[in-house]
DNA sequence: TTGAAATTTCAAAACTTATTGAAAGTTTGT
DNA sequence: ACAAACTTTCAATAAGTTTTGAAATTTCAA
């Protein structure tokens, strides 16, 4: 296969996992681009080669930094910007999850605190049945708060180092 | 909060979490729906519960047993079908890890393993970026791949215990 | 300053995915 | 064998999401 043939095919099918993961197409499609690419590209470049419209590059790149996954680079005497992807895949998976740790597993956590408090006889079987379960969900639920935790702030070796010699 | 509240409340926002991890809303709902009922209820029930249609609750049953995250049951003297979901919530999210890998996690390896054989002259910087990166996501890939099948196999207090070793 | 180059915005259009509901199919009791 | 009860299917439609592209805004070298 040749260079070009396989980064299509890596850029498409990156694309193609970021949508099961609430990660938009294009998104994942410039973040696979700015992965395999060398060099810092501009919009026009990302245009051009995943053929979107410059609006779009435009608000998926603007979301990849808020990620902290894409760079902004200034080069003196250009007067284009210039983008980077973080490229150590370990440092992409740890901003990923501490991103969506935020933005659902927090608010989750909160709203189970809050039904735990459900008023109610605890001899109703509805009642109980409701509460075993938010109970179990909770206390999964802080125990992945706590491990990606851990994760988010280890630095790569330890963790993987720790998960070989869990689980070989 | 009354019972009635909190338990609508726990459904909608269960379908919220579903829709960010693949997983359509009305699926979550049902299967939120079957978490907090102590009884196993008919399509009629989820239907009223819900307000949803037949079809769809027909449809996001059937992807639920598919799943192995819900059962079909047979009350005898009943003609109607009867649905129960799996409550352990380590058993669902072992379920929900199962066939996610196999959707996606292991045919995404496969794509590697063959962009990998890409041709060209590694001193060329666009086939090193190239296979830097593939390199990488292979090797991250492959150790989620043994992590989690180690995970699905595992019993719960197994997996909770070492966990709770590993990262208090 | 000015104005050409570049970036950003956002309403409308295109596309994707989910839902409905009525018709077809199946099962079961008599 | 019939028909009532129940389940399944799927084409049409609705809802939701992404993309476009042109206009507005910003930037910066001269």
């Amino acid at each position: 296969m040749k260079i070009t043939e396989a980064r299509q095919q890596f850029i498409s099918q990156w694309g193609a996992f970021g949508t099961h993961w609430g990660i938009n197409r294009t998104m994942a499609q410039i973040h696979a681009l700015l992965m395999v690419s060398p060099d810092a590209l501009t919009q026009d470049e990302m245009m051009d080669e995943l053929n979107i419209s410059r609006g779009n590059v435009n608000m998926n790149i603007r979301e990849l930094i808020n990620w902290g996954l894409v760079e902004r680079q200034v080069i003196p005497g250009e007067r284009k910007e210039f983008f980077v992807a973080e490229k150590d895949i370990w440092k992409v998976i740890r901003l990923i999850v501490k991103e969506r740790k935020k933005r659902e597993l927090e608010p989750m956590l909160e709203l189970l605190n809050k039904l735990e408090e459900v008023e109610g006889d605890k001899k109703d079987k509805n009642v109980k049945a409701f509460l075993d379960t938010v109970t179990g969900i909770k206390k999964l639920g802080r125990q992945a708060d706590k491990t990606l935790d851990m994760m988010v702030k280890a630095e790569e070796n330890w963790f993987v180092s720790n998960m070989l010699k869990l689980f070989k």
